[in-house]
DNA sequence: CCAATAGTGTCTGTAAGACATTATCAC
DNA sequence: GTGATAATGTCTTACAGACACTATTGG
């Protein structure tokens, strides 16, 4: 006999992965082996065991994803829909977590980056807690720290400027924003300039080592 | 023999509920009647049944608590320590939740108003839940909507700028307060003064209906 | 009159926002 | 030279922040 929704209530961690490559917010999506929902992409996660925390799952969950789990990281929300997953009821609690995608290591999961404006067809309702992470993103990019963590390695202004504008959804003028974020004294020119594009080269800059959690919006 | 730990993972839900009285914040507690830790106070809440969503179990958490259901609330943090409670694993999602206290009502549950700075011995890990719902209300307090939800009835201006002060741990100038206030367009004099008080009797104020989400910090 | 509290205006500095031209590269 | 993109400075306006005195009440 089938056992429909017999083990009581589940509960599972989801992590939704950011990283900035070539300007672009990204966000590091698993392919599901296996049905529901076979084909689609979810976001990697797993279910509590009950000798463990939610953020001991989460680096459990980063460690065979993705094979580094100390990013920085951050709880996001819980879902508790009663049909978000077939047969069985589970609880899910989300967080997200940001680096630089040259740290992730190969594993045994199947992943791939998404552009935030190319999310695929997702499993369940994890589409919607792409969304809801967004939201936290956006809410934290007022903290530098946490643009630090997305961009570890050199990067161009109108790159900086091109993922405030597609996290914030805004548009800002090339001049103002430059002046901002200058003056906040949070970057430095590495000295270098950028190549391979067309048209005039943009310098390269890096976050500074001693950030302080600063508002910047 | 005594059960330890054996019905897997428990799922409950907390609630913090906020007000404003005579310009002090308040949050609401629940004297807990049956050991462990009887006569501490704890938050209300509720364990989660399988049919139900946190929504729906914090709506009821509200009824049988406050007799209303119907108030700003919003979702704030899970929490997943392993010891958090004695004997039975829990994993508990707090809510914060505002509202006039004119609009509670007499039930079964023994509650109490506790300002904020005189938070009494808690349960379990409910103190540092508060502290972390002090935190969310701080955050959503550049959203003015909050405002309007903590402030129903009358309110002087110096209360107002206490309130202000108290959540956000600042002192601010009255004279820069009045005029930042007062130029959001967010409040309207009601003609009325404040009686009883010594000194001049403060006017008094109230929040217009059509307050649109506008960040004030 | 005294104590207590509320109410008010000005000035200065800083930051936001609007805006157009010049610079450097590949081809 | 052309096309593409990056870099830069000025002016105006709005807001933040510092600051001291007057007004109204109860006793």
């Amino acid at each position: 006999m089938e056992k429909i929704k017999e083990e009581g209530i589940i509960f599972e961690s989801l992590i939704n992965i950011f990283t900035v490559e070539k300007g672009k917010l990204k966000i590091l999506l698993e392919k599901k082996q296996q049905e529901p929902y076979k084909g689609y992409w979810k976001l990697p996660g797993m279910n509590i065991k009950e000798d463990e925390t939610l953020e001991q799952n989460i680096d459990k969950v980063l460690n065979e994803t993705i094979g580094i789990s100390k990013i920085y990281k951050e709880q996001n929300y819980t879902f508790s829909e009663i049909n978000r997953k077939p047969n069985k009821r589970t609880i899910a609690t989300s967080y997200i977590g940001i680096l630089d995608s040259n740290l992730i290591k190969e594993t045994d999961i199947e992943t791939k980056w998404f552009t935030i404006d190319e999310i695929p067809k997702m499993a369940y309702d994890h589409k919607e807690i792409i969304e809801k992470a967004k939201e936290l993103l956006k809410n934290r990019l007022i903290n530098t720290n946490i643009l630090k963590n997305l961009f570890p390695s050199d990067f161009t202004l109108p790159e900086l400027q091109n993922i405030f504008e597609s996290i914030m959804n805004i548009n800002l003028d090339r001049r103002n924003f430059r002046k901002k974020i200058i003056n906040l004294g949070l970057i430095e020119e590495t000295g270098y300039n950028n190549v391979g594009g067309s048209g005039r080269p943009a310098k390269l800059y890096k976050f500074k080592d001693d950030i302080k959690e600063i508002n910047i919006f």
